[in-house]
DNA sequence: GTTAGGG
DNA sequence: CCCTAAC
């Protein structure tokens, strides 16, 4: 019996105050070129109210409340839902997740220039924008003429961009290396001089300014990544509010300061475009203080700003790292490969979470913190609805007694993000019975009398819920990477899925953007999810052990390991003039000697780690072995792939490992005419092997 | 921490 | 790329 005594949690749902924004890598799946804007900026924009509401009033006896069971509400933060979806979806998809549903929220209320009392701090928080707007209305007006045709300017520059990041990544490398840090690949030049790079390099630069070259991909990662459209056209915001913007740092839309460097043409160094998101992230990072926090930000900045180039903080802690990418996949994969398996269900069929308690409100606001979700009918025949959070539930858990809360943190999490990951609908539940048709009015619905208050619920149903079987919590075989061959093979950077997202954005049609800059976005959902479950301890509920009961949970202990273990690094391909330094690295040093081949060839291409490079040269043989129909990938020149066959040759035969000896070259089989042509002699002795390579590059 | 090799 | 065994 190696079963361990576990603990079984009946997860009866926890808050969801801010908005679980899953990662871009899984809200391309989450939207794919649906309509569901309208619907997940409505999720948004009542998470984001919870968040809120949770925020001011410290109330948390709402924590399990179930279906009926509704609570005073709070003063603040209504969510005014029209009778059907208005200005929200266009206004919510042009504005970046964190404050997407702030944002909405805003627009609408400012628009409607009525209840200011709903603005509380969300209004601080909220963007500036409309604000700059002298009449509030006029924001929204501008709002929606103007997107389109904003889509269509955004689109062509994005693309046009993008192809230009597509046939000059090295030029970009280049460029950024000569004018910035000492980063680069050293022997960039070198290798550009052999031949084997055709073109020179700076030939093929088409970036006269490298600052000009990071303003620009900036704006286009951000965009890219977000696959939305700015909000709000480049008419709506003088350039002084933009500066104010700016100086401010105020939580807002990234999309505005890109607008503005569109838009205007404004040259602005890339500092100033820290991206307001991350400011917005502080004070959420002030709050959640985990490892993945650290590591993948950060990482993520880098990989997009320097390309494959060197980049000193990548990789620097490979296990630290937690891409919520990875991870939503993961839970993707877990989820759909485990609503197969379990017969149990986790997850109460349809995920319908009456999460979302509510009550109706009369004329005047109860004030009174703790409902999760108020009605209000008002003079203007508006409906309110206060959503103090979300709720999951039905979601049970097992983990051994010897899990610890960490584990248990990040196996809610996935169990969460499992469902969330494929994306949510809102659901409204009247009286038990789901309301499916989304064309009645309130009125009609129901939803504007006070009695049917306390039947009404929002629940969050899985956007592929359709009939699917029940989701399950459990640790599936790790997860596998759509074939390449689903991806651009023109998204040399990063394959973070941006590729996808504009794919499948019903909006953006580029091809592909190599640059993602939305990594904050990536894990703080995680966090702030597994931060709340900790917090919020009411809404785990202890399920007692039933024993055998199959209830499809898988021992915590696999899963924490793999979360811990993070997931697989972005694939970087590497680029022909990487192989270039590699080969002319191995033909000097040998095989055997990876970590003299990092620090000789790339020793500034932190994202290179000796394996790689091993592995590198490993597929590389194979490569120079097969046809070149079974090649895959960016073609590598065959000079090169010859080298590799020569080289590879040579080494083999020469106890490689420790060329030391110096006599190695002694009549070497497949003596490399190569190799001793490219500037290696064979004799060499690693000293002087070094000593006449490292000066080449060092810049 | 590096290497070598299997996955 | 990841993971591990074996230095």
């Amino acid at each position: 019996m190696v079963c361990k005594k576990r603990l079984e949690y009946g997860f009866n749902g926890f808050q969801a105050p801010f908005i679980p924004r899953a990662p871009r890598s899984v809200r391309r799946r989450v939207f794919p070129k649906k309509e569901d804007h309208g619907q997940v900026c409505a999720i948004e924009v009542l998470a984001s109210l919870a968040g809120k509401l949770l925020q001011e009033s410290e109330s948390s006896a709402s924590s399990n409340a179930s279906e009926g069971n509704h609570q005073p509400a709070s003063g603040r933060g209504a969510v005014e839902q029209e009778s059907q979806g208005e200005v929200k979806p266009l206004v919510a998809e042009g504005v970046h997740h964190g404050s997407c549903a702030e944002s909405a929220f805003m627009t609408e209320v400012v628009s409607r220039n009525s209840n200011q009392k709903y603005l509380g701090k969300a209004e601080t928080d909220a963007v500036p924008e409309c604000t700059s707007v002298t009449n509030p209305a006029d924001c929204c007006k501008k709002i929606d003429p103007n997107i389109k045709p904003e889509i269509c300017k955004w689109e062509d520059q994005v693309e046009h961009y993008s192809n230009r990041l597509a046939e000059a990544p090295k030029n970009f490398r280049e460029s950024y290396n000569n004018s910035n840090t000492k980063n680069g690949f050293k022997r960039e030049q070198e290798a550009g001089s052999s031949g084997i790079e055709g073109p020179s390099l700076a030939d093929k630069c088409s970036l006269k300014d490298p600052l000009e070259f990071q303003v620009n991909s900036h704006a286009i990662s951000n965009s890219a990544s977000k696959t939305k459209y700015p909000c709000c056209s480049k008419g709506t915001f003088p350039n002084s509010s933009f500066s104010n913007y700016v100086k401010n740092s105020k939580v807002g839309f990234r999309d505005d300061d890109e607008n503005f460097i569109r838009c205007n043409k404004i040259s602005i160094k890339s500092k100033a475009f820290k991206p307001p998101h991350r400011i917005a992230r502080r004070r959420i990072r002030k709050l959640v203080t985990s490892k993945y926090w650290k590591a993948a930000p950060k990482l993520k900045d880098c990989e997009l700003s320097r390309s494959d180039a060197g980049a000193k903080p990548l990789f620097q802690k490979r296990k630290a790292r937690h891409s919520f990418e990875r991870g939503h996949y993961d839970s993707l994969f877990k989820r759909r490969k485990l609503s197969n398996q379990c017969s149990g269900l986790t997850l109460d069929g349809g995920f319908s979470s009456e999460s979302v308690s509510n009550s109706l409100e009369k004329g005047t606001d109860g004030n009174n913190p703790g409902s999760s979700s108020k009605q209000h009918e008002s003079k203007d025949s508006h409906v309110k609805f206060s959503i103090k959070s979300f709720k999951i539930p039905e979601l049970y858990i097992e983990v051994p007694e010897t899990a610890t809360v960490g584990s248990l943190k990040r196996t809610v999490m996935e169990a969460v993000m499992a469902i969330l990951g494929d994306g949510v609908h809102v659901g409204v539940v009247l009286q038990g019975k789901t309301v499916r048709d989304d064309n009645r009015t309130l009125q009609q619905t129901g939803l504007s009398c006070e009695e049917n208050i306390d039947t009404l619920g929002f629940t969050l149903e899985p956007s592929s819920l359709q009939g699917s079987p029940p989701v399950c919590v459990g640790d599936p075989p790790s997860y596998h990477e759509p074939s390449h061959s689903v991806r651009s093979p023109r998204t040399p950077v990063l394959d973070s899925g941006i590729t996808d997202v504009l794919h499948d954005s019903p909006l953006l049609t580029t091809p592909s953007n190599p640059i993602e800059s939305n990594h904050e976005s990536i894990s703080s959902p995680t966090d702030m999810m597994t931060d709340k479950v900790a917090a919020d301890s009411k809404s785990l509920v202890v399920v007692p052990d039933r024993g055998t009961e199959p209830l499809a949970i898988v021992p915590v202990t696999q899963k924490a390991k793999r979360s811990e273990l993070v997931q697989r690094r972005t694939r970087r391909p590497f680029s022909v003039s990487e192989v270039e330094a590699l080969v002319q690295a191995v033909e000097e040093l040998g095989t055997g000697r990876w970590r003299d081949v990092k620090l000789l060839a790339f020793e500034n291409a932190d994202h290179r780690t000796y394996v790689d490079l091993k592995d590198k040269w490993k597929t590389l043989v194979h490569t120079a072995r097969i046809s070149p129909q079974q090649r895959r990938g960016e073609p590598v020149p065959q000079e090169l792939l010859d080298r590799v066959l020569d080289a590879h040759a040579f080494w083999s035969q020469h106890q490689g490992k420790q060329q030391q000896h110096g006599k190695h070259q002694q009549q070497p089989p497949a003596t490399p005419n190569k190799l001793i042509e490219s500037s290696a002699p064979q004799c060499l002795s690693v000293g002087e092997a070094v000593g006449v390579i490292q000066p080449v590059g060092t810049m």
